[in-house]
DNA sequence: CGAGCTAATTGACAATTGTCAACTAGGTGT
DNA sequence: ACACCTAGTTGACAATTGTCAATTAGCTCG
């Protein structure tokens, strides 16, 4: 295994007697072997002639160096760590692929980090003819630019809510449109505010032929990409104009934990329907969960009760988070997400 | 080979859904493979169905996974010192610290398996905040190609000796840089002849505000690492255009047993100061002898003197040295090494 | 768009390693 | 001294791993 680099380097083999082994000091034959065998890269029958031993001996000897501790075999643990949890994060949730990113030492935030390792699994998931629904947030934000610039005239980025009012830089509108510019995209906006001010106008909206188009190809999504919210990081959601505190407030009462795609979810991942729901234009929860492969995006420590929500009610089938948010997952999962039961398909 | 002890750990074999191709960061299947094959215990055709690639690919992930250290397999340097031979060895010469590197029939130069144990016990010893002083020749030249690439951006490394006239692989300058450079860390090199032709230029170069600033910070290094060459060992010294026959005749009439650092000593280790002295720019032995740790890589039998000259006069606190040669330091030493009392600090 | 190049991948075979039942050495108790 | 036990060792066989030439995939350039 280490031998393939020892052998450019080893001169011609030399054939010599097998030296005794040193009995006269109490040499351990077995740090020996390890040296012989894991550093300088000889074959076990070598080492068994060096130290005069049969070579079952020898397999014996490095075991025991390995079970003492003479040898260390690792995984390093920033790649370890990473992976290993992946692992056991989509085990343990039923998800089909996990990315885990590791900790950088803060050189990046959390988003950008996430949205980072999101760009690059979306490269590398997108098919021709694909029809991407996008939500919004600052690290789907964060994943639009880290996309490398490409050309895949054939997939479609589609916006799945409502414009939000403000202007901030990771508004639904701009999620898309900058998603969809870095791929070379085909790129379809939802044109229409995200919350309206009664459930009226909302169907009036829906009626429209424009939008009636447009949401037949959002719904038409065969993959999802979409960040959670947690509700008391009160930020994103208003700063951008979207929600407001008094428009919260209900939910919050009754148990709100995360928001995904501008929808509340309580601490299992139950939809909170309320006043606002006939408000929203966009996909629903109900929706989203239909399409075939769910990317979700979502890490920090604050956003660990709404991602494991989201998670818990299988919005995702693939989720990108951060080492912190997946430890914390794991041992939350009972073995009903193993199995992929779930009160949603 | 690490299957057993990791099949103890490992719960009974579910076969699980394939997870596709697993979305890896860095796409990277090599630190995929890593962990199932060192940390999950898989054998090589588990893991290749798992990634679906053949098995020999997975051969040649792992091989990529031990290149980039992504898994380290290292035998720990503390267990060397367990050996019979060593402790007696540091006990005999008053070392803190004594590796002995078992006989390997031949396969590698004595200078290879030198420099790969020092290599280990190097990084095993280095601190953030040190800085490491390193002479020159053969056996340092293999320690800087034993070490693994790290990143230890805390660290200096730093040239004691001037830059040789020839280009050999082992001179000062890339002795120390390829140090540096394996290990992430800082490199300082003493841009200046090893040896030049008059007292009176050497005075001139010290006087070099470039070469001061140098000085301080080689003259603050708090470990050195250097190798012993014997005089009769024509090569080394001279074949680097180091030194010349007629410049080393003096010494040698004086009773010169071996070279530390490209000063000359004499059978119990004394400096023998000659005219040449005076044009070295580097490090002198009274300054390396104030390092508080001074780590001698040195072996084979044509050294044996010069090693024993060097311990003899506490050039060094920890030594790497073969089997051969330790054991025949061992019978040399006095009593008065074992208390560590000598000519010199 | 295809020729020409390089790097990556693979299947088939050889070499190495793991397993295990049989054997041996070295103690222990009677 | 003898049977008995235990821990360590071994040879032979099965399983796993390494190698390498042939092939394929991915590129660049005309």
């Amino acid at each position: 295994m280490i031998k393939t680099l020892q052998r450019q380097v080893t001169p011609p083999r030399i054939k010599r007697r097998a030296l005794s082994i040193p009995a006269e000091f109490d040499s351990d034959p077995v740090v020996w072997a390890a040296w012989l065998y894991y550093e300088e890269g000889m074959t076990q029958e070598e080492v068994a002639d060096q130290l005069g031993v049969s070579r079952a001996s020898v397999v014996n000897f490095l075991q025991e160096a390995r079970d003492r501790n003479i040898v260390t075999i690792a995984v390093s643990s920033r790649h370890l760590q990473t992976i290993g949890l992946a692992r056991e994060l989509a085990d343990a949730y039923g998800l089909t692929s996990c990315l885990v990113v590791p900790d950088d030492g803060g050189r990046l935030l959390v988003h950008e980090r996430i949205g980072t390792a999101g760009a690059r699994l979306l490269i590398e998931r997108l098919k021709p003819d694909d029809v991407l629904g996008v939500s919004w947030g600052r690290t789907v934000q964060a994943l639009s630019a880290a996309l490398p610039e490409m050309k895949l005239p054939g997939v479609t980025v589609a916006q799945i809510t409502g414009c939000s009012i403000g202007t901030t830089e990771f508004s639904p509108e701009l999620c898309t449109s900058n998603i969809a510019n870095r791929l070379g995209a085909r790129c379809v906006n939802l044109h229409a505010p995200g919350i309206v001010s009664t459930a009226q106008i909302k169907r009036l909206f829906m009626q429209e032929p424009a939008l009636v188009e447009t949401f037949k190809i959002i719904q038409s999504s065969n993959k999802v990409l979409f960040g959670v919210g947690s509700v008391d990081d009160a930020g994103t959601a208003m700063r951008s104009g979207y929600m407001t505190p008094e428009k919260i407030a209900p939910y919050l009462a009754r148990g709100a934990v995360g928001v995904v795609s501008g929808r509340f979810i309580d601490r299992e991942g139950k939809p909170i329907l309320g006043a606002l729901d006939n408000q929203m234009i966009g996909l629903t929860l109900d929706e989203i969960a239909k399409v075939p492969e769910r990317i979700c995006i979502a890490g920090g420590s604050d956003k660990i009760d709404a991602v494991y929500a989201a998670l818990n009610n299988n919005y995702a089938t693939i989720l990108v988070t951060d080492l912190a948010t997946a430890r914390a997952l794991v041992p939350r999962a009972t073995r009903s997400h193993r199995t992929g039961v779930s009160s949603r398909p």
